[in-house]
DNA sequence: TTGATATTTTCCGATATGGGAATATAATTG
DNA sequence: CAATTATATTCCCATATCGGAAAATATCAA
């Protein structure tokens, strides 16, 4: 047996660099397939496969507008990778100590940037 | 090309179910490679590649203990991905605020699943 | 050293994957 | 209908990956 899972879970979909870049390039905002592609300069069938693979597990929308799909993050998607990741949080919330109290400030979050 | 990046960062060795698994079992104690693969039930040699993956990327931590090797998690590589998901979490959080619209309907979302 | 136990590594086969090119489908316009 | 634009799908190839079996290490004990 090859690969277990393949990429049919928001985790696997997410494992791909190139597709966290569209999300983060589609939060907020709905976009067309073409100006992904332009934006990220990647090519327009791959940009419509990494769709796909987004779509199927539900972390994008597609709207069909005339020609064009218009495509959006569900964000409601990814909480269950951020949930996952909440179960280990108390492990590492002991170096955090106070910024955890302001975290839930958006304004002066810490900032990361990997 | 297959995957670009492969599992060299901490988002691909999540992407792994089994390495999930690994992690979830590993959480808060101190395991051995044999325990690991009896209580998950994998191969030997399996779990022992799954570890060598998340050792790469920082997610457990190995310690020599006779003969036997003792694996924990060390959850601040998991901070990246959570940090990651932070993104996007005001973007469900906006999503929930409207949840109660579609309360009533359990599924009115459009589903895809070619 | 020899033997037993624990883990890692290597080799292998089956399969999944991403990207590009080409093609197909869809929608709009004339 | 034909032409154009925007996306999706198919085909092909190179490569990564998982798992199992077998072999290689490592550690301890007698």
């Amino acid at each position: 047996m090859p690969r277990a899972t393949t990429n049919a879970d928001v985790f696997n979909a997410v494992a791909e660099a190139r597709r966290r870049e569209i999300l983060s390039f589609l939060v907020g905002s709905e976009r067309c397939v073409g100006d992904i592609a332009e934006a990220l300069e990647m090519g327009q069938p791959s940009v419509s496969k990494h769709l796909k693979v987004l779509r199927e597990v539900g972390l994008v929308r597609a709207r069909r507008d005339g020609r064009r799909m218009l495509y959006s993050v569900d964000a409601e998607a990814i909480r269950p990778l951020h949930e996952w990741t909440e179960t280990f949080r108390r492990y590492w919330r002991h170096q955090l100590d106070r910024i955890k109290d302001r975290a839930e400030r958006p304004d002066d979050r810490e900032r990361t940037d990997s």
